[in-house]
DNA sequence: CGGTTACCCTGGATGC
DNA sequence: TGCATCCAGGGTAACC
């Protein structure tokens, strides 16, 4: 689920508890969700390491661990999440962390089990698997790497937008957050943006996705929860995403809900007055 | 190569 | 109540 601003807030939720502390011991609960290594050698890796950073890269968690322990990433996508206190459904705890702390345990879930675990040898190795796989971070893209990327591509601009590739971090609420922001169709073709409307659209990526992160993320259902287990903010302020029918904030016009070319499954919600096609 | 689809999983909501 | 169906914020292997 969580896309850019859910993982800046669990990174910053899990930092004061993990970070410059002395692992104690890491333990995994499901084995088929670790990668790089077999479970035992994570849980011996772990042993005693002392964690040299937490951070997040796109819409990974990254912690470094110090010497030659290696490194742990923690891709959530759409249902993981950490609690730093006793998570509401045990039975979807897959890993957790016992550290020398006021916060002794720290708990990742995830409910569908599509996230993944990994452990990297070195951080070369995963800087190199990430930038094998992401383009710049969505928070810091210049104008100018934004324009180039998108003028290489024939798809629509949301699903562009959604390439983790092209730039990191967007995924289904921001992009329709963005494109209402930035007045443009979400089948518009990424390469035929014209100049103003890149300018909106690099102003308008920063804005949502800070204004996100400042509400703590976007909760609905029984999906994304902070690491106290709290509902993130900001659905509470945004303007389309699960508003089908509701009036638009820019014009009143009612919104629309629909499926797109380029993305199989997913709804994508946009005014189709304030964001014409054509 | 660029672009599209199937599929990985599970649980909650909805419909009959 | 019970059962079937659909839906979900991500990502990638396999395909055309």
């Amino acid at each position: 689920m969580p896309e850019l601003p859910e993982v800046e807030t669990m990174v910053r939720g899990i930092r004061p508890a993990l970070e410059d502390r002395v692992l104690r011991r890491i333990e995994v609960l499901d084995a088929r969700m670790i990668q790089g290594c077999e479970a035992e050698e994570l849980e011996r890796r772990g042993r005693d390491a002392t964690v040299a950073g937490v951070d997040r890269r796109g819409k990974w968690v990254v912690l470094t661990l110090a010497g030659t322990a290696g490194i742990i990433v923690i891709q959530p996508r759409m249902t993981g999440g950490f609690w730093l206190v006793p998570p509401d459904r045990p039975q979807h705890i897959r890993l957790t962390f016992h550290v020398d702390g006021p916060l002794p345990t720290i708990w990742f879930c995830d409910t569908r089990r599509l996230g993944k675990i990994i452990w990297f040898p070195n951080a070369e190795a995963a800087a190199q698997a990430f930038a094998a796989s992401h383009g710049p971070d969505a928070l810091t893209i210049s104008r100018s790497e934004l324009a180039d990327r998108l003028s290489r591509t024939g798809r629509g601009i949301k699903p562009t937008l959604m390439d983790q590739k092209i730039v990191a971090g967007i995924g289904n609420i921001y992009a329709d957050e963005v494109l209402f922001q930035a007045r443009i169709h979400p089948e518009r073709i990424a390469s035929g943006l014209k100049k103003a409307e890149l300018d909106r659209l690099h102003r308008a990526i920063p804005r949502i996705l800070q204004a996100a992160i400042d509400a703590e993320g976007s909760s609905f259902d029984a999906g994304y929860r902070t690491v106290l287990g709290l509902e993130g903010g900001f659905l509470d302020q945004n303007s389309m995403y699960g508003r089908a029918g509701k009036p638009c904030p820019g014009c009143s016009t009612p919104i629309q809900k629909t499926k797109i070319a380029g993305l199989i499954g997913r709804p994508t919600y946009y005014c189709v007055k304030c964001q014409p096609k054509g």
